[in-house]
DNA sequence: CTGTTAGCGCGTTCAT
DNA sequence: ATGAACGCGCTAACAG
């Protein structure tokens, strides 16, 4: 008498069949209507299992009229694969940057992922986030957000993959994709100082970012294989409005740099057009402006800015890709998939002013 | 014997309990741990029940001893909630506007409920959405996208809210949250005949899309109400790119307007760039731009679009509220939350050339 | 190839 | 206030 339980709960659900408050049709239901088993119907819906025509078709018809689909949330309670994957993003990133978000929920859609979205701009958002992301049993986790230490190890320790997007810790091996532009600074700046500029000044992004912390580096090694002074700082915030702050704070004092390189493109947008429309300045004839990036709009026929591009398609394909086989190999060795750069040249760069 | 079952299928579960590969705690582990029963365990983490304190600070201390948190999936089988709701954007819409995803997720986590991501870009995309999202027993549908009328009757037969965000079909009810751009653009094509402008182009949007129709249709009645003649006509797809095409079309011929208004900010800003930058007419001299939507970067310096803002934070707020309503009364009456919009002056349009 | 059986981890009666 | 028992919807052994 498995299939007849008594229903003290919501006994209007058979009492009213027809009214709009029925309930969704479960294996058990397909089951009965097509004269076989629950297991009979669970194996239909099951990728690789070995079924008569004849069986299948019975389900299938009988799932059709009853408009049944299997239940995701119950399948991963038992398989113990949700096929969720939590994806972190700070706001800043995905205002400046939605391609990033966009093509890792295609790769991931692709793969039979399901993306469960977290913004996370503090750490303390981080620490709710993952403990989220771990209740909701979460298959894995793709950070292109702050996270620390101790959350990854958190992480870790409960078995959940994390795959790390540009942003890694020193001496901690991690899964990570990441762009390392470093060839394409050393190409800018000999470009820059080949151009006649001598005074570079570098708009940086949040003290604890780890992508800024990477480019100010590569940045002042690159000037000091030139032999080229090292550059006046700004500590900006990622934001176009934090780009103009600083155009005016470089660029109002004496000896001002007659080459701004700014951390991400959106900084170089604000420091562009505040030097051109509210200071006055011809950019490149005045000063010469260069980023990283390579977004979208930084292409623009308002811009056109020199910038250093991250293939951030294949990029969001190779995260997914770990993603994956970290999913089924849980024990393998932490991997790092680097990918190359590309100078992106614009017409925010000339010579020098005399 | 209920909690010493034979484990056939993980016997290393126990054999070797500080390896690596331990699985999760439960409720029972919990229980166990301190001595009490898994149902109490339960009820601790529920917030309105009636514990001890005396159990309530024994269960914590085991919970807490092995980071034990409810499976929030397994809680989602049995209450029927699974506290996700499924969120649909177009590449499109995420890609020029991403406040509003953002916007929309900080005010459904700020109620409890995850996102889950889908970005649909097609009706046969969003076919394939729906059936995901329900396999996943969301609770609800918030679309920014693109639904046709079948799709949203599967939804709603099988009990999921659907609230629609800037869309909506006419003749039908369904929860909607929509900017009211009417007396806006009345004003602002007021001021562009006041400004002696009498030749108007119009970029729209992609055919199907309502918001652009709705545009569309709004603009048109403007300049009937200012006995000017209807505007010459330019189908974009809502992107950069397509505003830069539509200019060089709208421009070129003999009799070219002086007034364009573009269905998006995205279009505004390549029509405005190709304008200046490629056609060298100067804007607002030579034509004059406006838009909608009041995106950041349609105040960026280098464009000070004339726009018509819709008012996001609250809009997804509003979105959100709806959603919650919904989940709770399923049956209640559809209702259509109207915002108003506000004019945007910017720089970009001026006096009608003589 | 098919049906039977036993849980996945939890919330929720119903007794006590 | 607490515990025993049940079942949410499904997959996976196992037996036939």
């Amino acid at each position: 008498m498995v299939n007849s339980p008594q229903r003290p709960k919501a006994p209007e659900a058979q009492a009213r069949p027809s009214s709009g408050r029925r309930r969704r049709a479960t294996s058990y239901d397909v089951a009965r209507l097509a004269g076989v088993s629950q297991s009979a119907v669970s194996r239909c819906f099951k990728p690789g299992a070995s079924v008569s025509k004849a069986m299948r078709s019975k389900v299938m018809r009988a799932a059709e009229t009853l408009h049944y689909r299997p239940n995701a949330i119950a399948r991963g309670l038992i398989t113990q694969r949700s096929h969720l994957i939590a994806v972190l993003v700070s706001g800043r990133l995905n205002f400046d940057y939605p391609e990033v978000l966009f093509r890792l929920t295609e790769a991931l859609s692709a793969r039979g992922l399901r993306v469960l979205l977290f913004t996370v701009d503090s750490e303390a958002d981080a620490e709710g986030v993952i403990e989220q992301a771990w209740q909701f049993q979460v298959d894995g986790v793709i950070s292109a957000s702050h996270l620390s230490r101790r959350q990854y190890e958190t992480l870790t320790q409960r078995q959940v993959p994390v795959v790390f997007f540009n942003r890694y810790f020193t001496n901690m091996p991690t899964d990570i994709v990441y762009c390392d532009p470093a060839r394409q600074v050393g190409e800018l700046v000999e470009r820059l100082v080949g151009l006649g500029h001598s005074r570079f000044a570098l708009i940086r992004g949040p003290k604890a970012n780890m992508v800024s912390q990477e480019r100010e580096r590569l940045v002042e090694a690159a000037l000091a294989d030139q032999n080229v002074n090292g550059p006046a700082a700004f500590f900006g915030d990622f934001s176009y409005e934090s780009g103009a702050l600083a155009a005016d704070a470089l660029l109002t004092g004496s000896e001002p740099p007659t080459a701004i390189i700014c951390a991400n493109d959106m900084m170089a947008m604000g420091c562009l057009d505040q030097t051109r429309h509210r200071l006055g300045r011809a950019v490149p004839g005045d000063v010469s402006i260069a980023s990283f990036d390579g977004t979208h709009m930084s292409q623009f026929a308002s811009y056109e800015i020199t910038t250093i591009r991250q293939p951030i398609v294949r990029m969001c394909e190779a995260a997914v890709e770990l993603m994956s086989s970290r999913a089924h190999d849980p024990g393998a060795e932490r991997e790092k998939r680097v990918f190359e750069a590309q100078l992106l040249p614009g017409s925010s760069i000339a010579e020098a002013p005399a």
